[in-house]
DNA sequence: TTTATAAATAGCCAGCGAGTTATCGATTAC
DNA sequence: GTAATCGATAACTCGCTGGCTATTTATAAA
Protein backbone atom coordinates (compact mmCIF):
# COMPACT_ATOMS: atom_id res chain seq x y z
CA UNK A 1 0.00 0.00 0.00
CA UNK A 2 2.79 2.61 0.81
CA UNK A 3 4.91 3.82 -2.29
CA UNK A 4 7.87 0.89 -2.79
CA UNK A 5 10.30 3.37 -1.56
CA UNK A 6 8.70 3.82 1.73
CA UNK A 7 9.30 0.24 3.03
CA UNK A 8 12.85 0.24 1.36
CA UNK A 9 14.11 3.61 3.44
CA UNK A 10 12.66 2.16 6.36
CA UNK A 11 14.26 -1.37 6.35
CA UNK A 12 17.39 -0.09 5.25
CA UNK A 13 17.60 2.51 7.94
CA UNK A 14 18.02 -0.07 11.03
CA UNK A 15 21.62 -0.70 11.13
CA UNK A 16 21.60 -4.43 11.77
CA UNK A 17 19.31 -4.87 8.93
CA UNK A 18 21.58 -3.15 6.44
CA UNK A 19 24.25 -5.24 7.62
CA UNK A 20 22.18 -8.27 6.65
CA UNK A 21 21.00 -7.06 3.86
CA UNK A 22 25.19 -5.82 2.85
CA UNK A 23 25.61 -9.46 3.62
CA UNK A 24 23.64 -10.93 1.37
CA UNK A 25 24.65 -9.06 -1.39
CA UNK A 26 28.57 -9.68 -1.00
CA UNK A 27 28.35 -13.39 -0.61
CA UNK A 28 24.99 -14.13 -1.81
CA UNK A 29 22.67 -17.02 -0.17
CA UNK A 30 22.64 -17.85 3.25
CA UNK A 31 20.95 -19.67 5.92
CA UNK A 32 19.62 -17.85 8.91
CA UNK A 33 21.69 -19.58 11.08
CA UNK A 34 24.84 -18.48 9.08
CA UNK A 35 23.57 -14.87 9.36
CA UNK A 36 22.67 -15.21 12.80
CA UNK A 37 26.43 -16.42 13.66
CA UNK A 38 27.21 -12.79 12.38
CA UNK A 39 24.41 -10.67 13.38
CA UNK A 40 25.56 -9.55 16.73
CA UNK A 41 21.53 -10.30 17.70
CA UNK A 42 19.81 -13.25 18.36
CA UNK A 43 18.34 -16.09 15.88
CA UNK A 44 14.37 -14.93 16.37
CA UNK A 45 15.79 -10.98 16.08
CA UNK A 46 17.62 -12.46 12.63
CA UNK A 47 14.32 -13.76 11.68
CA UNK A 48 12.14 -10.63 12.18
CA UNK A 49 15.00 -8.66 9.91
CA UNK A 50 14.49 -11.01 7.64
CA UNK A 51 11.06 -10.82 7.85
CA UNK A 52 10.88 -6.77 7.57
CA UNK A 53 13.15 -7.32 4.38
CA UNK A 54 11.03 -9.59 2.68
CA UNK A 55 8.18 -7.45 3.20
CA UNK A 56 9.87 -4.51 1.71
CA UNK A 57 10.65 -6.90 -1.38
CA UNK A 58 14.79 -6.96 -0.77
CA UNK A 59 15.35 -10.33 -0.03
CA UNK A 60 14.18 -13.78 -1.26
CA UNK A 61 13.79 -17.01 0.77
CA UNK A 62 13.88 -20.76 -0.45
CA UNK A 63 13.18 -23.71 1.84
CA UNK A 64 15.87 -26.64 1.64
CA UNK A 65 14.57 -29.32 4.04
CA UNK A 66 14.55 -27.89 7.30
CA UNK A 67 17.14 -24.69 6.31
CA UNK A 68 16.15 -21.84 4.63
CA UNK A 69 18.60 -19.91 2.56
CA UNK A 70 17.87 -15.95 1.85
CA UNK A 71 19.21 -14.42 -0.95
CA UNK A 72 18.91 -10.68 -1.38
CA UNK A 73 16.85 -9.17 -4.32
CA UNK A 74 18.99 -6.74 -6.14
CA UNK A 75 16.15 -5.26 -8.22
CA UNK A 76 14.01 -4.34 -5.39
CA UNK A 77 17.09 -1.33 -5.22
CA UNK A 78 14.97 0.28 -8.06
CA UNK A 79 12.64 2.37 -6.26
CA UNK A 80 15.60 4.18 -4.13
CA UNK A 81 17.49 4.71 -7.26
CA UNK A 82 14.53 5.79 -8.83
CA UNK A 83 13.73 8.04 -6.20
CA UNK A 84 17.06 9.81 -6.25
CA UNK A 85 16.92 10.20 -9.99
CA UNK A 86 13.89 12.25 -9.21
CA UNK A 87 15.24 14.65 -6.75
CA UNK A 88 18.22 15.00 -8.65
CA UNK A 89 15.55 15.46 -11.70
CA UNK A 90 13.48 18.14 -9.65
CA UNK A 91 17.00 20.28 -8.89
CA UNK A 92 17.66 20.01 -12.19
CA UNK A 93 14.96 21.22 -13.82
CA UNK A 94 14.66 24.22 -11.11
CA UNK A 95 17.99 24.96 -12.19
CA UNK A 96 16.74 25.23 -16.25
CA UNK A 97 13.99 27.38 -15.09
CA UNK A 98 16.86 29.77 -13.64
CA UNK A 99 18.73 29.97 -16.72
CA UNK A 100 15.58 30.81 -18.77
CA UNK A 101 14.61 33.48 -16.29
CA UNK A 102 18.37 34.68 -16.87
CA UNK A 103 18.06 34.15 -20.55
CA UNK A 104 14.59 36.21 -20.78
CA UNK A 105 16.50 39.31 -18.89
CA UNK A 106 18.95 39.22 -20.57
CA UNK A 107 17.69 40.38 -23.63
CA UNK B 1 30.82 9.42 13.40
CA UNK B 2 28.49 7.23 11.79
CA UNK B 3 29.01 6.36 8.44
CA UNK B 4 27.25 8.99 6.15
CA UNK B 5 24.82 6.92 4.67
CA UNK B 6 23.59 6.07 8.42
CA UNK B 7 22.14 9.38 9.16
CA UNK B 8 20.70 9.60 5.58
CA UNK B 9 18.66 6.41 5.51
CA UNK B 10 17.57 7.24 8.91
CA UNK B 11 16.45 10.93 7.97
CA UNK B 12 14.72 9.57 5.04
CA UNK B 13 13.02 6.76 6.49
CA UNK B 14 10.14 9.04 8.30
CA UNK B 15 7.98 10.06 5.58
CA UNK B 16 6.75 13.48 7.57
CA UNK B 17 10.85 14.25 7.28
CA UNK B 18 11.10 12.96 3.26
CA UNK B 19 8.19 14.82 2.24
CA UNK B 20 9.85 17.76 3.51
CA UNK B 21 12.90 17.22 1.49
CA UNK B 22 11.06 16.14 -1.63
CA UNK B 23 9.37 20.13 -1.84
CA UNK B 24 12.47 21.46 -0.83
CA UNK B 25 13.92 19.65 -3.81
CA UNK B 26 10.89 20.31 -6.10
CA UNK B 27 9.79 23.97 -4.72
CA UNK B 28 13.90 25.19 -3.52
CA UNK B 29 14.36 27.62 -0.76
CA UNK B 30 11.36 27.78 1.44
CA UNK B 31 10.61 29.10 5.05
CA UNK B 32 9.78 27.32 7.78
CA UNK B 33 6.66 29.02 8.07
CA UNK B 34 6.02 27.77 4.50
CA UNK B 35 7.15 23.98 5.36
CA UNK B 36 4.78 23.83 8.28
CA UNK B 37 1.62 25.51 6.49
CA UNK B 38 1.83 21.93 4.03
CA UNK B 39 3.23 19.54 6.49
CA UNK B 40 0.19 18.80 8.22
CA UNK B 41 2.21 19.16 11.54
CA UNK B 42 3.43 21.62 14.03
CA UNK B 43 5.82 24.15 13.65
CA UNK B 44 8.35 22.88 16.47
CA UNK B 45 8.06 19.90 14.60
CA UNK B 46 9.01 20.74 11.53
CA UNK B 47 11.79 22.62 12.80
CA UNK B 48 12.83 19.30 15.09
CA UNK B 49 12.68 17.58 11.51
CA UNK B 50 14.36 20.07 9.45
CA UNK B 51 17.45 19.76 11.95
CA UNK B 52 17.70 15.80 11.61
CA UNK B 53 17.46 16.44 8.04
CA UNK B 54 20.45 18.99 8.26
CA UNK B 55 22.43 16.67 10.35
CA UNK B 56 22.24 14.35 7.94
CA UNK B 57 23.63 16.86 5.81
CA UNK B 58 20.93 16.81 3.39
CA UNK B 59 19.64 20.48 4.02
CA UNK B 60 20.82 24.11 4.45
CA UNK B 61 19.37 27.27 6.19
CA UNK B 62 20.40 30.77 5.57
CA UNK B 63 19.34 33.45 8.11
CA UNK B 64 17.10 36.46 6.36
CA UNK B 65 15.95 39.00 9.21
CA UNK B 66 13.79 37.18 11.14
CA UNK B 67 12.82 34.20 8.75
CA UNK B 68 14.74 31.43 8.09
CA UNK B 69 15.05 29.55 4.51
CA UNK B 70 15.81 26.02 4.19
CA UNK B 71 17.06 24.46 0.89
CA UNK B 72 17.84 21.01 -0.19
CA UNK B 73 21.88 19.91 -0.61
CA UNK B 74 21.72 17.66 -3.58
CA UNK B 75 25.18 16.56 -3.04
CA UNK B 76 24.08 15.32 -0.03
CA UNK B 77 22.53 11.98 -1.83
CA UNK B 78 25.74 11.13 -3.15
CA UNK B 79 26.65 8.65 -0.26
CA UNK B 80 23.51 6.44 -1.04
CA UNK B 81 23.71 6.09 -4.40
CA UNK B 82 27.63 5.20 -3.77
CA UNK B 83 26.03 2.88 -1.48
CA UNK B 84 23.51 1.32 -4.00
CA UNK B 85 26.22 1.22 -6.47
CA UNK B 86 28.45 -1.11 -4.12
CA UNK B 87 25.88 -3.27 -3.42
CA UNK B 88 25.21 -3.23 -7.07
CA UNK B 89 28.99 -4.31 -7.16
CA UNK B 90 28.95 -6.88 -4.85
CA UNK B 91 25.78 -8.67 -6.71
CA UNK B 92 28.15 -8.42 -10.34
CA UNK B 93 31.26 -9.46 -9.15
CA UNK B 94 29.32 -12.66 -7.17
CA UNK B 95 27.83 -12.79 -10.63
CA UNK B 96 31.50 -12.74 -12.50
CA UNK B 97 33.29 -15.20 -9.93
CA UNK B 98 30.42 -17.77 -10.76
CA UNK B 99 31.09 -17.40 -14.60
CA UNK B 100 34.76 -18.18 -13.67
CA UNK B 101 33.81 -21.03 -11.98
CA UNK B 102 31.15 -22.52 -15.38
CA UNK B 103 34.17 -21.19 -17.25
CA UNK B 104 36.63 -23.56 -15.61
CA UNK B 105 35.18 -26.59 -14.91
CA UNK B 106 33.48 -26.24 -18.75
CA UNK B 107 37.38 -27.06 -19.97
C1' DT C 1 8.86 50.97 23.73
C1' DT C 2 5.54 47.97 23.21
C1' DT C 3 3.52 44.45 20.45
C1' DA C 4 3.53 40.92 17.13
C1' DT C 5 5.67 37.33 14.45
C1' DA C 6 9.34 33.65 13.12
C1' DA C 7 11.64 29.84 14.54
C1' DA C 8 14.02 27.13 18.06
C1' DT C 9 13.97 24.88 22.53
C1' DA C 10 12.03 22.57 26.65
C1' DG C 11 9.36 19.27 28.50
C1' DC C 12 6.10 15.88 28.20
C1' DC C 13 3.57 11.64 26.45
C1' DA C 14 2.21 7.72 23.53
C1' DG C 15 3.36 4.39 20.32
C1' DC C 16 6.51 1.82 17.81
C1' DG C 17 10.25 -1.03 17.03
C1' DA C 18 14.30 -3.74 18.13
C1' DG C 19 15.80 -6.63 21.46
C1' DT C 20 15.16 -10.49 24.64
C1' DT C 21 13.58 -15.51 26.36
C1' DA C 22 10.45 -19.21 25.83
C1' DT C 23 7.97 -22.09 22.85
C1' DC C 24 6.25 -24.50 18.83
C1' DG C 25 6.21 -26.91 14.26
C1' DA C 26 8.81 -29.10 10.98
C1' DT C 27 12.57 -31.76 9.44
C1' DT C 28 16.61 -34.55 9.96
C1' DA C 29 19.61 -37.69 12.55
C1' DC C 30 20.21 -41.44 15.75
C1' DG D 1 10.28 -43.71 17.67
C1' DT D 2 13.04 -40.41 20.01
C1' DA D 3 16.14 -36.79 20.20
C1' DA D 4 18.18 -32.87 18.21
C1' DT D 5 18.23 -28.86 15.12
C1' DC D 6 16.33 -25.06 12.20
C1' DG D 7 13.58 -21.25 11.92
C1' DA D 8 9.27 -18.82 13.00
C1' DT D 9 6.02 -17.08 16.45
C1' DA D 10 4.47 -15.45 21.00
C1' DA D 11 4.83 -12.53 24.69
C1' DC D 12 7.18 -9.23 27.01
C1' DT D 13 10.43 -5.11 28.05
C1' DC D 14 12.49 -0.87 27.13
C1' DG D 15 14.44 2.99 24.77
C1' DC D 16 13.84 6.06 21.02
C1' DT D 17 11.27 8.94 18.15
C1' DG D 18 7.58 11.77 16.48
C1' DG D 19 3.99 14.32 17.99
C1' DC D 20 2.06 17.92 21.02
C1' DT D 21 1.80 22.54 24.01
C1' DA D 22 4.16 26.05 26.28
C1' DT D 23 7.98 28.96 26.39
C1' DT D 24 12.02 31.55 24.85
C1' DT D 25 14.78 34.31 21.81
C1' DA D 26 15.32 37.27 18.12
C1' DT D 27 13.72 40.40 14.77
C1' DA D 28 10.32 43.44 12.70
C1' DA D 29 6.37 46.45 13.00
C1' DA D 30 3.43 49.89 15.31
Amino acid sequence: MPQPHERIFKALADPTRRAIFERLCRDGDQTVAALTARAGVSQPAVSKHLGVLKQAGLVRDRHEGRNTHYSAELGALAPLIDWTNQMAGFWQSRFDNLEDLLKRMDR
